[in-house]
DNA sequence: GTAATAGTTCGATACTTGACGAACATTACG
DNA sequence: CGTAATGTTCGTCAAGTATCGAACTATTAC
């Protein structure tokens, strides 16, 4: 599907622990970054643009993660889902994190 | 034993997505904000410090992972070994990362 | 309507991780 | 020396997670 009725979850509360866990990952790291110089993209754009070399499914899992974590927001257009990083809330809540996660010079194909 | 003859593996490149696994778990989250606040102490105290409730073996676990993950730097003193945070290394390899961490002001039992 | 596109969900599998107790190693103390 | 104190290591178990392919859903294009 490209979307079902319900929105999906993107927490209010976001907890330190569960960012943590979910930027833990190269791959999802990859995803944040992209999405950090991109803005916003389509999960089949971000799968270019991250580099990344997985499955349809594993990008979704992927990008639910985020997305449960409160690290993203989706916003749906027809059958493609936007997704964009909720900068705001998380420099609100854990302010510096994400500046401090992204501010990375490592070319190691993280 | 308190000590092996080796020294404890304490990595010089520290990895991003290592890092943040090791500080994504309560249990290791309250002991780098006790050694943030205590300099330094010993597991023991630690165990105190952070108000964990596991076994010494599960205490060690989680050190060990620190110390793997290069957070932290250990000092063998008799019996006893000292943890401390390895805050310059922290600050060089992802500045503003442990501060982001240690900034926060939630009450949550972490 | 039919087909294509974009993503999600499901079920299975393999791997990793957290927790525990028991046994061990090292040092300190008598 | 024997004993206590402090942690580590090992083996085990349960729970979580990453990955995949296949099936499914919703939207768009023809």
């Amino acid at each position: 599907m490209a979307a079902r009725i319900e929105e999906p979850p993107e927490p209010v509360e976001l907890e330190l622990t569960t960012v943590l866990s979910a930027l833990a990952d190269q791959g999802r790291l990859a995803i944040v970054r992209a999405l950090s110089v991109a803005g916003e993209a389509a999960c089949g754009e971000i799968h270019q643009l991250a580099g990344l070399d997985c499955g349809k499914s594993t990008m979704s899992h992927h990008t639910r993660v985020l997305r449960e974590a409160g690290l993203t927001h989706t916003r749906v257009v027809g059958t493609r889902r936007y997704v964009s990083l909720r900068r705001d809330d998380l420099q609100e809540c854990f302010p510096g994190l994400l500046t401090a996660i992204l501010g990375e010079h490592e070319t190691t194909r993280a």
